[in-house]
DNA sequence: AAGATATGTGAGCGGTGCTAACTTTCGTCA
DNA sequence: TGACGAAAGTTAGCACCGCTCACATATCTT
């Protein structure tokens, strides 16, 4: 929903943006955001550069975008959908219903935040506009979804049941948690001492242990 | 400590930076900043607001700060100065050593972060200059001391060990990542389904009770 | 009292977000 | 085919912001 404004996408062509001019300069803008994102912050980005990178003038952009705002929620939503894809990798890349699935979904997430630090910063830290984005919130229960079924399959449980939902957002919790803090202070502790894996195959194991006697 | 490179502070006069003409601007602009960010969000904010809240010339506040940046660290060492403060009352609030007072730095904790949302994400959103000011590592590290200390007495072990330092991050793992998924998605899920109080407790057990056997 | 220093002001430069008015390109359909 | 409307781009411009400079004023030191 959310109007789309930008794009009679659905029907006709094949690519999806396929352009007029400049051949898609919707999608390039978003990856110029990107990029600036990640190099200088999330603050630390212009319309004006990245229309500047994309080659276009600076009032160009807001012929795809209402605001500077509605272009970080593309790169959100873009940086979302691969996110929920490297935690469904993942956790398919281990036996149905192991702790070790559990354990590389949450590995998928943190080795996205090490990977594009600024980016993930933005993807939680972004305040303008977040109800007015019902796709963003539908995306991030997307991903928690991913938590929620390796965790039911590990319990053997319905994916729907309150104990599997409580554990999987504790697991969010911690892996989130743990994200944040190594991508903060990257020559502190946390992340030299510690392997992610094992780190996490650990706290998967603690959390859905006590889940079994509580 | 600290090396209190921004300000000649140190030595002379009491008042830290008791006022000549205004009146100590110096806090009242971190004070201005500090409600800009808390209710415009941490990107919505601007010198030349809190400047004329302040009622003073947009080109004062550069008498006192550098940058921008600087008033945002200014912020930033106030905000954790409290946050510090109100995790130590909350294990001082509880018998030494017991799973509750761990538990209560928690709470005390994501309090802050309901409370001040804007500010928790500012403190921990922090990309430029991070490096260049050692006092705020400092007092981060300081902050992690409550907790190593909470734990360490529980676990009746000392503060330097191995066990309690790895079981302390993952606590703050826990505690911080609950945290911002609480102030994100305030309509969701996790926040009006979970008691903090239980929550933390109940994570402080398994994560400590899996310390006895790792 | 006097000079040094800290703290304020106003003017101004370059950059930014966004809008308005105009031009060019593309798709469509008589 | 060619005219027309919408899509996608342009330049010009307003208001604001970060930050600096030159200058004015208040306070401290001696």
């Amino acid at each position: 929903m959310s109007t789309d404004p930008s794009a009679p996408d659905a029907a006709p062509t094949v690519t999806p943006k396929a352009a007029y001019h400049h051949g898609d300069l919707r999608a390039q803008l978003i990856a110029a955001v990107r990029e600036l994102v990640e190099t200088h912050g999330p603050d630390g980005f212009s319309v004006a550069e990245a229309a500047r990178r994309a080659g276009v003038s600076s009032a160009a952009p807001y012929k795809h975008f209402k605001d500077r705002h509605e272009i970080l929620r593309g790169v959100v939503s873009e940086a979302m959908d691969r996110l929920r894809a490297a935690m469904e990798a993942g956790a398919a890349a281990h036996p149905h219903g192991s702790l070790e699935a559990v354990a590389a979904v949450g590995l998928a997430y943190v080795a996205f935040a090490r990977a594009e630090p600024g980016v993930f910063r933005l993807v939680f830290g972004l305040t303008e506009g977040h109800e007015n984005a019902p796709d963003l919130l539908a995306k991030g229960e997307g991903c928690f979804g991913v938590v929620v079924r390796a965790v039911a399959a590990r319990l053997e449980l319905p994916a729907g049941d309150g104990q599997v939902q409580r554990r999987a957002y504790m697991l969010w919790s911690f892996v989130h948690g743990h994200s944040f803090l190594t991508i903060d202070m990257k020559h502190k502790v946390a992340s030299a001492e510690i392997d992610d894996w094992d780190y996490l195959v650990s706290i998967s194991r603690a959390i859905l242990a006590s889940a079994a006697q509580a």
